[in-house]
This record gives C-alpha cells, sequence and structure tokens, in this order.
DNA sequence: TATAAAATTTAGTCTTGCCTAAATTATTTT
DNA sequence: AAAATAATTTAGGCAAGACTAAATTTTATA
C-alpha cells in the first residue's frame, strides 16, 4: 500500500534530516512539519511498529529510515523534484514559486505521470534549484559538485545549486546573478581571508567564505 | 476556507446529479461517490447546516446545491476539466487515460495553475470528451450543439462530444472513426426507424436514434 | 554532581469521514 | 389499503492524525 500523504511527508523530512548520518530528532521532525513533537512520537511509533517497518525508532534516540522507508522517501522526493522541474520549464513558474504547488502535487500523481514528465523532460538530473534528483529506481545519483570555496584562481564552473541560505541571501545573490545554471570563472584567490573574487556575466565580485561555501559549482 | 477533497467530491457528484432539475437522492449519491448511503446521510446533514451552506437538504427529499455550492462544484470541474484537456495536449495521454488523473490532481492545484494552464491551453471550450469547461468566473457555458440524431439529409458538423454511452460503446464509436472533434455528415434519413446514414471520414455508415442520440454535433 | 532546562513521551481528547446494524419512512405491489 | 420492498436515517463505532497538559528522561549548567 501506497503511504498516505502524511506518512510520505514524514519519510521525506526524516530523509533529509538524516543525510548527514545522525538520525533525526523528533523535535526537529516536529519544526520541519509544523506539527507538535507528541504528535511526531505517535506517528514515528506506530511507523516503527507495522509489518515491513518504515523507520527505525528507539525511544530518546532519534529515528532513521529502513531501506523500504529510504525508498518510499525517494519516490516522493523524485515526484516533487520532477514536478519543480516540469512547472518552470512547461508553464513559466518561476523557481523560487514552484516549491508549493510541487508539494501538493507530490503526492497524488502517479507512476504514470512521473514518467511521462521525466521522458518529456530528457531525464534531468537536477531541479530548478540545483538539487539531484533520484532516479527512477530511486537512488540518491552521486554529488558531483564542488562548493565554489574550493575553486582556486582561473578555475571556472557553472553554478549548480545554492544550498543552506535563507530568503534573504538567496535574493541577495539573485541580484548579483548567481543562480544556477550561470557561468562563473575564479579570478582572485585570498588565501588569508579566503575571499574570492569571481566574473560572473562580466561582472567582477568578491565573496567570503560565508557564501562561497553554499554555492555548488560543477568544474569545467 | 476551501472544502475539503471529500465535500469537493460530494459537491461534484451532486452538480452533476441535479444538471436534470431534479435533486440529488442519498442513494445515488452514495453510489456515485463509491461511498455507503449512511456515510452520505451524515455528510449533507453536516453540510447543510454549516454558516454558508453550500447545499439544501430536507429529511427524505433530496439534496440541492445553493448557488455557493455551485460554484464550489464548477470550480473542481473546472480544475478537472482542464486538467484532463492539459495532460492529453502537453503530455500525451490517451482521451481515456486522463479521468483517474485529472480526479486527484482537481484537488490540490492552486489557482495559480489553473490560469496558468488556462492559459496555455488558449481558454479551450470543451475537454478531450468534449464536455463544456466552466468558465473562469465560475459559470457553466451554455451548450450550443445539437444531438446527432436531430440532423436531416444534408446537414453536416463537427462531433463534439459522446454522452452516456458506456465503455463499450465508447470503444464501438471509437472503432467507427466517431470521436471527438470527427466531422460528419448526414446522407439519408429514414423517417420510419429514425436511422441516420452519415458519412465519416469518406466511409458511409447507418446509425440508429439509440447512438444519434447520444453524439453532440455543432452544426456547420 | 545536583539542579535547571530542554527534549521526549504518555495519556487523554478532538475532528474528519467512513462503516455496520437497526429503526424509520416512502414507495410499490397485490 | 395492507403488505412487502426500497430508500433513508439514526445510533454507535472505528481509524487516522492532529492537539494539550502532564510526566518523564536527557542534557547542560552552576
Amino acid at each position: 500500500m501506497k503511504p498516505s500523504t502524511s506518512i510520505q511527508d514524514y519519510l521525506k523530512r526524516i530523509y533529509e534530516l538524516t543525510e548527514n548520518g545522525s538520525p533525526a530528532s523528533t523535535n526537529d521532525l516536529a519544526r520541519e512539519l509544523n506539527i507538535k513533537p507528541a504528535s511526531v512520537t505517535g506517528m514515528i511509533q506506530k511507523l516503527a511498529s507495522e509489518k515491513p517497518a518504515l523507520l527505525e525508532y528507539q525511544k530518546h534516540q532519534g529515528v532513521t529510515l529502513t531501506s523500504a522507508g529510504k525508498k518510499a522517501a525517494l519516490e516522493v522526493i523524485r515526484h516533487h523534484r520532477l514536478l519543480e522541474t516540469w512547472l518552470v520549464q512547461t508553464l513559466g513558474y518561476s523557481w523560487d514559486e514552484v516549491h508549493e504547488e510541487a508539494e501538493r502535487l507530490e503526492h497524488v500523481i502517479s507512476e504514470d505521470f512521473e514518467r511521462r514528465i521525466a521522458a518529456a523532460l530528457g531525464h534531468p538530473l537536477r531541479d530548478p534549484h540545483g538539487e539531484l534528483i533520484p532516479t527512477a529506481d530511486l537512488k540518491m545519483p552521486l554529488d558531483d559538485s564542488t562548493p565554489l570555496s574550493a575553486l582556486r584562481k582561473n578555475q571556472s564552473g557553472k553554478i549548480l545549486s545554492i544550498k543552506g541560505a535563507d530568503a534573504d541571501l538567496l535574493r541577495h545573490l539573485d541580484g548579483l546573478g548567481l543562480t544556477p545554471n550561470t557561468m562563473i570563472e575564479v579570478t582572485d584567490y585570498s588565501p588569508f581571508d579566503h575571499n574570492l573574487s569571481i566574473k560572473v556575466n562580466k561582472k567582477n565580485i568578491v565573496l567570503g567564505l560565508s557564501i562561497t561555501s553554499k554555492i555548488f559549482i560543477e568544474e569545467s
């Protein structure tokens, strides 16, 4: 049986919160899901004790996904990212408008629908935010991107994604032309403060480590 | 507040069942919704007694929509029919594959999404089945179609829709090339048995009243 | 290391929306 | 018009998934 919309949301968030290797805490999950911690405890206890368990849980120790749970999560994430890509490409949504729409659609599209948009888009590797799209067989592709902070003078590449930036920073970066798919070139590197001088759209700007570590690049 | 998915389904079905002017019965609604009659009674009692009532109901007398209820129903129907049109045109669904998908999507798309696909499709008047699409201001357009059974020798037109046919008949008609958008021409009329001879795709076929009354035409 | 603070869990409740079984009301049949 | 049948409603229940308040456990602080 396909998990309910609620459960799909739990799995998706748990996947994200456990990408760093450590289990997800009740509180963090509650915050991500906009749900009270007590409700989260109830749900994960139920999920952990089902026939083929989707997650593993020990009191006060947080929760991790089983491989079945991971698959179910990747299915939802694949739907989400394909939908975002598709909404942007076929309906002219901008990259910051699509999230909410995809958040609702991801739970109701059929596998057939998923196949159709994947094919129509040419089986894309990343969504408009630069996030990797899980493959059709539900594996997360390896991330071959490099943080901008790792580049040095004369290296260049294409921006793939920006991670861990809040809305404010995102707007700021957007203003500088630093969005996914933009080409950049490092013109100078200051070993002292780790500032990078880069050229974007013919303009030169200098960025500090707090920013360059959040921008991910495909080297060229 | 936007009605829940369940309530949207109730409203949609009630709209359809009351198009003939008479109220919808508990039993008919239950059948359409694949729900037990007792459950229907419960739900319509609740809906009839809410702040701005979406429907009117008297025990044992069936149910009708208020104008607010009608609007909400038309909103869902508009979503459904726009979605079907759009899935067929942009993702290569065939007209008989889209229903289920639209049935789920109709409840979760935003007004923005609705506007975008309506615009992308050029604000179509009918869906792939030939059904009229409610307008953006939630009115059902007048139906200017004529049953094929009303045509006589030398009249011609385009098939708009086929109504009240079961899957079997639909397949049969499909085999004869009788699908929405096909041009037809009446070559003869038999007043005795009401049979019509018509030309479709260069071929001549004869149809009885039981069929011609289900095919709707735009005269030309 | 005792205590305060934070995180988590338990217990009990609520709403939505469905179900079954039994009771009631309408409609047909005879 | 009474009896049989069909439709509808009432009553009581259940599962999902959320909430609050209170209890407990863990972690951090003094």
